[in-house]
DNA sequence: AATGAATGAGTCTTCATTCAT
DNA sequence: CATGAATGAAGACTCATTCAT
């Protein structure tokens, strides 16, 4: 379910011929060139068109506006990252616990990495525009994705799984974010990433509606079920 | 330990007049304004001036430019928050796990969750800007006041203290940052509040080294410990 | 040898197109006119755009800005001048040394004398900026020229040449400047070009190394009394 | 005869009070200041007061307008330098033509070389403004001092005195400017003197009426001679 | 008289967008 | 279809000048 392009944000052309694809690539990687060189202040449609090669008139034969240009690549991205995340999450549909987690963090930080500039560039770029509801549709399928992957979580079920989702979504993604604005991402990736997964799984895990290992311990009592219940209180 | 203005972004006056310190706050409640009103592109010095009853002059007189005038906003902003959390570490140096995990997490979001409208638009604001610098400083703050605590936290420690402070807090900013630029904010705060409590309630327990009741359990071989392993292998 | 124009004033387009060419002129007319009716104060970007017949933002697809403009057409009409003299001084090379001295005068005051106006005008603007580097290489380039005339003057040596070079372009040209920005210049031109022949020739005749026939001749008809014939020709 | 203030450049305040006379010249010491470091576009009125050790207010309360202040000293200065040339010329009123070409020269330049930096800031400064008739005023003091010292010079006549005045007037001053103009101007400066002696003598001496002594001496001791001594004498 | 905060018209400059060629 | 010269509204910032205190 991908947003659609509101109004004055949608492409003019559709690219039939091979050249016109050409083209429109080559005003993508543009963006991005100009974006990352000289950042978000620098990014002028003329200066795109320049590096890409062509004439401004032409950037605007296939997209109305700056904005739609913006709006077209982010929405590209995201859409590769959401797919990814997909994908894996189906791929593990009916793992363990453990294993579920994983494939999250996993997913969501490798759709993320490959690219930490350019995620960067056009975060910062699309700040300027009105994209909120691209943001929005991402992390919608992310919330579906990854509500499928607990719902069929061997031999698991959750309650408020809304709630669930949606803390555990914003978790991964936000705390990514900050990782990815960080200096010295690279170095801090593979220790935040191992975190993140034991985050996760002390979370699932600590939230798990059947426990069949832990009914075993009398010390059920544990933090974890106290959290449950004030957690019941305050939702 | 607040971060130094940056050459071009230091203020240009000190408010020693009443008359003075009242039309610098009045530019500060017009820029908010202005903000929370038309966003990042309708934030224009002049604008900014007319709201706030002032000529533009008067506005270069105190701050040299629009970048410094939004430097010294956020500044004060971040400066605010990061005092109440620190405030809080240090409240609650020496309590339980649990009520460690809670401290940080109500700290931040109560500091952030005040202005929520005015943190969104600060963030976006500052984002077209050279302001990397606050944020650091601010995370810097954040993860000294953290530290603090968990290596204070009742009979307990924890090992590469460096990768746990930096993802919790990274976890915690980041997940409220995404909650806090979705639709609905509001309806969804408590229960994302609950679950992050949870969360980190569960993530400092699976990860503490020393385990005193835990201990009792022959069970011990949980995900947490299984984790454990993966995270020293992965580190 | 011209002046390198330094960074920020090198101008921004090639004007392959007629139609371009065509902008530039009645942009560099324009600011000649607006200079001439308004004086240095008058001179903005707008008003010469509104002249010129364009916008503003042609003006700047030519020119990186207002100063970059006026280097510009200050190094063309330098440039100009320069060249006229250099021409004037090759083809009198060899002459008498009156004829030199009177080569040099005639040379520089016609080149200036053409556009007395317009020479006022941009030296006032040119004030404002940072163009000694143009004055200098005229200056240079005038040097050059006269001291190649001096060097072949038939029959005659100078000692001390560069004194001698420096001093007499300096006087040259200082008094040149004086007169055009008196007022009444035109009546007194004629006058003044007599008179600044005279002390030329009077000059250089007292300095010269080698005398022959001013000692052979007993009379009184030395260059002076001669050039003293032209004056009141002349005037 | 000074030129009288036109209109609205007439200062405000009669200076009656020791005080007003020590921050008038505080003003004005603030003024060459600022025009010294940082040139004509640095030169604001809130600059001037500051470093005056006043406010602005003050400022406007003994002139009417920046404009008044620059007339005001520009005035002043050129009163001093023609007052010195005219003390100079009367002091060697008769004497005999090669004194009085150096008498003017040496007074010229020495009133002009006590602050050379000074006068050429303070030259830049009013191209902007309107003070042809500040100049103009000087131009005619110094025609007036000349025309006098020529008229007594031992048993010499000259015609069309006029010409004679203008040319050899706008010859100094010019060549003096452009020689301050120029880098380098202290090295200059002796041999530029020494030429700028010759010249004038040679000048004058070619154009004298009556000629006296040239015919009977056969010597070559002439004018022209003496003054190369001195040429090489002071080089 | 002195102060200095406030003013606001006026500058330079940018850049998304159009359209004649 | 492509081009790129031209547009002009809009924004950041300056500075001479005033006036309430």
């Amino acid at each position: 379910m991908t947003a659609r392009p509101p109004a004055k944000l949608k492409p003019r052309k559709r690219p039939v011929q091979a050249r016109s694809q050409a083209t429109i690539e080559a005003i993508f990687e543009a963006t991005i060139q100009v974006l990352l060189h000289g950042g978000a202040r620098a990014l002028t449609t003329n200066r795109i068109a320049e590096k890409a090669g062509v004439s401004v008139g032409t950037l605007y034969q296939y997209f109305p506006g700056k904005e739609a240009l913006l709006y077209a690549l982010v929405s590209r991205h995201l859409d590769k990252a959401s797919l990814a995340v997909e994908r894996a999450c189906e791929a593990h549909s009916g793992s363990s616990l453990a294993d579920c987690a994983d494939t999250f963090v996993d997913a969501y930080i490798d759709a993320k990495a490959g690219d930490v500039a350019v995620s960067r560039a056009l975060y910062h770029a699309s700040t300027e525009l009105d994209m909120q509801d691209l943001g929005a549709a991402m992390i919608a399928r992310l919330h579906q994705a990854v509500r499928g992957l607990l719902e069929h979580v061997q031999g698991e079920r959750f309650e408020s799984l809304d709630s669930i989702v949606f803390s555990w979504v914003a978790v991964v993604t936000g705390g990514t974010r900050v990782l990815f604005e960080e200096d010295g991402t690279a170095e801090r990736l593979p220790a935040f990433r191992a975190q993140l997964k034991l985050m996760s799984r002390a979370y699932l895990d600590s939230i798990r509606t059947s426990k069949p290992k832990a009914s075993s311990t009398p010390t059920s009592e544990c933090e974890a079920a106290e959290a449950c219940r004030v957690s019941e209180t305050e939702c």
